[in-house]
DNA sequence: TTTTGAAAAATTGCATGCAGAATTTACCTC
DNA sequence: GAGGTAAATTCTGCATGCAATTTTTCAAAA
């Protein structure tokens, strides 16, 4: 009855989406489409149709005839994740080297100076939205949209897994150091450069995950769970 | 009443798919749902649920209560398309220099060898198959199915705007000399020029391409004509 | 000829119901 | 108690119908 400007269907869909990647619908569990129904108050229907849509995104599993679950992701598949985001973001950087327009250097050059003061400051949260906003200026630069949603993708998918990722001592500096890195190299210009050094950031990212986590790659999907907090 | 294995929204997300990648289904062209559950002898539900999966790999576009039309590919968009295959192309062969089991580098030779036989017998039709499998072992070397399904997806999505690639006289020979770049910097473990070799052979195809662009099957044709011109 | 407006037709969004498959439960045998 | 089977239940896949929105049609006015 509202007139809402998007459908039941799409609303769903990012609803569901929000709640997984938030924890609230935990990894593994089975996704029933009464429940999920009653819970937001529709049909089945358009649960259904959602729950399609989210499933070609890789965040849920749909068995035929057996219902969708909530997708696992083994410490295995998350580190391909992490592998395949640092080599996107590293693409980003180089193309954004390549291609970045004047103006676009300008605010990526300011973005990361007033990032140095936060540094300064000690303050996390705000340092975390301006990295959020610093790599999405990496993606924009490589001027394509192709590569820079599936970039955006990997990051959004992979963003309950790097909750913690500034809390560990000493992070918010190194991460500003090797940002540093990054972002001179795609002020020179220099496309190898930036595509290494972003590579260089985004593993380091991936350690300091990994020490949050206790335990090394390569055992149960309990561990991603556990990084996460 | 076929008991068959997977269900009609599947069967109808992969019937619908082919007919848009081999043009039966035009750009633009809306996607009536009593039409096509007409055409398939279902009824719409199954067709909504295809039509939303597909939405969401970009074959169409979901316009709310505006129905579905086939994605247009402006000749901008394939560009991007382009850029971003041949810069997850390049990945995977930077990651397959490094991570290619000694059986995968035997493989890869042995291929290419073969490859080079169908060039000098100039059979066209055996070469455009081996070209597909010579891109797959890179895909599997990289050992990364995220990055892989990736690039993967990408090249399917743009297989018919590069039906003609190996027409043009002397492509073959070119090709197989590109690939040669490529395959021996891989076996050699030299991940950046592995990257190099690929980045300069897919923008070569792409150039291929462009030259050939008369009207291959699922093009926007106008884009095609730009392309040409 | 083009523009405008309202009625008619077509089309999407979604609820509901039912058949069949999958899962659970109950029961029996060993 | 373990294991196996059949009945009962639950759940998915899909068809159908209706309300709301969008598009088309068509006639009158500019």
């Amino acid at each position: 009855m509202l007139d809402d400007r998007q459908t039941r269907t799409e609303k769903l869909a990012g609803e569901i989406a929000d709640a997984i990647l938030e924890g609230t619908l935990e990894p593994g569990s089975r996704l029933d489409e009464h429940m999920l129904a009653g819970r937001y108050g529709t049909s089945r229907t358009p649960v259904r149709e959602a729950l399609r849509q989210l499933a070609t995104t890789g965040l849920i599993e749909l068995r035929p005839r057996r219902g969708a679950i909530v997708a696992k992701v083994t410490s295995e598949q998350l580190e391909m994740l992490f592998i395949a985001m640092g080599e996107l973001e590293a693409t980003c950087a180089r193309l954004s080297a390549m291609s970045m327009t004047p103006i676009e250097r300008r605010r990526l050059g300011a973005h990361y100076d007033q990032m140095g003061e936060m540094v300064a400051q000690d303050d996390v949260p705000a340092y975390t939205a301006a990295n959020t906003a610093l790599h999405a200026m990496f993606y924009a630069g490589a001027h394509n949209p192709v590569l820079s949603e599936m970039t955006a993708g990997l990051r959004r998918r992979l963003a309950p897994f790097r909750r913690a990722q500034f809390r560990a001592p000493g992070r918010l500096a190194r991460s500003h150091a090797e940002h540093g890195a990054v972002v001179r190299a795609v002020l020179a210009g220099d496309a190898a450069s930036a595509h290494a050094a972003m590579l260089h950031h985004v593993s380091l990212v991936e350690d300091a995950f990994e020490q949050l986590a206790g335990a090394p790659a390569g055992t149960a999907p309990e561990a991603a769970r556990m990084k996460a907090g």
